[in-house]
RNA sequence: GCAUCCGUAGCUCAACUGGAUAGAGCGUUGGCCUCCGAAGCCAAAGGUUUCGGGUUCGAAUCCCGACGGGUGUACCA
């Protein structure tokens, strides 16, 4: 529709001889101005040398309404031109939310590109901890909405199993691991405080008793049974969240195969590297940072800047022609320095999109959650999970922008009540499910959408409130596709609480059930509709659409 | 200090990326079940969008400056 609006306004300013400008389409906030809005009246205004209403009534004037379509066109306030649609027009396109059913929402607008998206890639230390949700469900939703609107997405988790942090860990369960026999050893002051250490090691004692006191120096089969039970948490803990990455790209394979030494190589032709008190240098000046920074340390160890810059080249490498990096506010300082070196070794910066979300905090009801990163109290993202649940978890995570700080109330998440957001619109999806049972024994069968589409009589859907409510749900398409273009899928939790709140006030208006067989049939259809979008949409959020509740 | 994100109703946050009368939830006050799910609906109260300048037809949104907060600022990741 905008499209054909376009097309015509295009060709009715050059007709008026007006210079070609952006023509773009707004939806009103204020129901009175219509369902779709343009300003281009107003940006003409300055350079045509009249004022915006006028031009916007010559180009009302030449403009050739279909009335089957509209119901007005009108000029308001400083010179907006407002369209309105005519019912039969949104009645008529509703029922492509019946044709589509679960595919309603989905579109082919990135037609296959190849995206890789990569999240959560913590190294295996730990368990995942309750800050971590807020990155585990984005990336999750993410993926989703790129998936949804035709990006052929690789989900992925990089992860470094050698190194300082590995090492750190080793010695931490070997401590526990001597403690646990009795031996007055030394935990290390930078150690790994959390109780699941002494877990690891209390399973090192069972299995190996103390046959591993006198061990070698790299505690390498601590670090060994340190990964593996770390790594199966996190898995564990990924898949309760229904988070499957399709590859897990470990940092060693950029070393094994040579990537970092062609990096450094290719850096220093030309000219991007240099050595200097022992290590190499990247000339991060060259690109506007406040100084050079060390790839390779004096000890001979690449710091993570270089692993980092030669991945991306390899994402590249790989084929994938969208890059997105999730990461939280505390790695922001790494950003820069890898989209310098990427930009550096020939590749487009635009092609990468990184996105960081803010911290969060929790709160229970009044009380503040402290949760110190190394102390041993850490809150496990599990606990979190088997606390709230995985539909408050999931939504709630995503419901704010990225860009903001986000308060978890956990109380809140927990509350099964009209309290909590989660519930509300589970609420609406449960409460239709309801009613079209209720309507099976009248012969209304919900499943059959074909049938449906060839017994309604479209035309008796004239409620105001009902009209309402197909407006809103036609607009999941383009929700989706926004979401998705901005990165910004805290809207779609926004769209859908209206969409809840839309159908509950036709429900509480309109009698569905009804000695009417056509009328009733009719909202029925309305409600399986209000259902399909409810339901497409949990499904991106990864939020059960309960039957009953 | 520098970088970066933020500052909107008592609280937590929206605002379609520069549009018209800044909206929701919670909390507060009042109303609505003989009838399809009241985990719902309706109404009221609540605002100088932190402050000061600027840009233009038009600013919560863009620019500059203050003030306040978060996160970084390593030859840790």
């Amino acid at each position: 529709m905008k499209d054909l609006l376009h097309r015509q306004l295009t060709a009715i300013l050059s007709e008026l001889k007006y210079p070609p400008v952006e023509i773009s389409f707004d939806r009103p906030k204020v129901e009175s101005h219509g369902d779709l809005t343009t300003n281009v009246a107003m940006v003409l205004a300055k350079s045509v040398g009249k004022n915006p209403r006028q031009v916007a009534q010559s180009i009302v004037e030449k403009l050739q309404v279909d009335n089957r379509t509209f119901a007005s066109v009108e000029i308001a306030g400083p010179g907006f031109i407002n369209f309105k649609f005519s019912n039969a027009y949104v009645v008529e396109s509703a029922k492509i939310i019946l044709r589509s059913g679960e595919l309603f929402g989905k579109s082919n607008a990135s037609s296959g590109k190849k995206t890789n998206v990569e999240w959560v890639s913590a190294n295996p230390t730990g368990p995942l901890h309750s800050g971590h949700g807020r990155q585990v469900i984005l990336g999750k939703v993410i993926s989703n909405l790129l998936e949804w609107t035709g990006h052929n997405v690789t989900r992925e988790y990089y992860f470094n199993n050698a190194g300082n942090q590995m090492r750190n860990l080793a010695e931490s369960i070997y401590a526990r691991y001597r403690q646990e026999l009795g031996d007055d050893y030394p935990f290390p002051e930078e150690g790994y405080k959390g109780d699941y250490i002494i877990d690891i090691a209390k399973q090192i004692v069972k299995e190996k008793g103390d046959s591993l006191r006198e061990t070698d120096a790299e505690r390498s089969y601590f670090k060994q049974v340190g990964e593996t039970w770390c790594f199966n948490k996190i898995k564990e803990t990924l898949s309760k969240l229904d988070v499957r990455h399709d590859v897990f790209y470990n940092e060693d394979t950029l070393y094994s195969t040579g990537k970092i030494a062609e990096v450094i190589e290719e850096f220093k032709k030309k000219d991007l590297a240099y050595d200097s008190e022992g290590a190499v240098w990247f000339r991060a000046t060259k690109f506007g940072a406040d100084k050079d920074r060390v790839i390779v340390k004096s000890s001979g160890e690449p710091t993570y800047r270089l692993p980092d810059i030669a991945y991306h080249r390899e994402k590249f490498r790989r084929g994938f022609e969208l890059i997105v990096d999730i990461f939280g506010a505390d790695h922001i300082a790494t950003i820069p320095d890898v989209l310098n070196g990427v930009q550096a070794l020939g590749y487009e910066t635009k092609d990468v999109k990184v996105i960081i979300h803010q911290m969060v905090s929790f709160v229970n009801g009044e009380e503040v959650v402290k949760m110190s990163k190394r102390s041993a109290n850490v809150h496990t993202l599990d606990e979190l999970i088997d606390e709230v649940g995985v539909d408050a978890v999931s939504y709630f995570f995503v419901m704010r922008s990225v860009g903001t700080h986000l308060e978890f109330d956990i109380a809140l998440a927990k509350e099964q009540s009209e309290k909590n957001p989660v519930y509300y619109l589970q609420y609406a999806h449960a409460r239709i499910a309801g009613i079209l049972r209720f309507a099976e024994q009248e012969g209304f069968n919900s499943a059959e959408y074909a049938k449906i589409l060839e017994a309604t009589n479209f035309a008796l859907m004239k409620e105001k409130e009902e009209i309402d409510l197909l407006k809103k749900l036609l607009e999941f398409p383009e929700v989706v596709q926004s979401c998705a273009l901005t990165f910004e899928p805290h809207r779609l939790t926004t769209y859908l609480r209206e969409v809840a709140e839309t159908f509950h006030r036709f429900y509480h208006e309109h009698r569905v059930i009804n000695d009417d067989k056509n009328l009733m049939q009719a909202r029925l259809t309305v409600c399986l509709m209000a259902k399909i979008v409810i339901a497409n949409g949990c499904k991106i959020l990864g939020v059960s659409c309960p039957e009953k509740m």
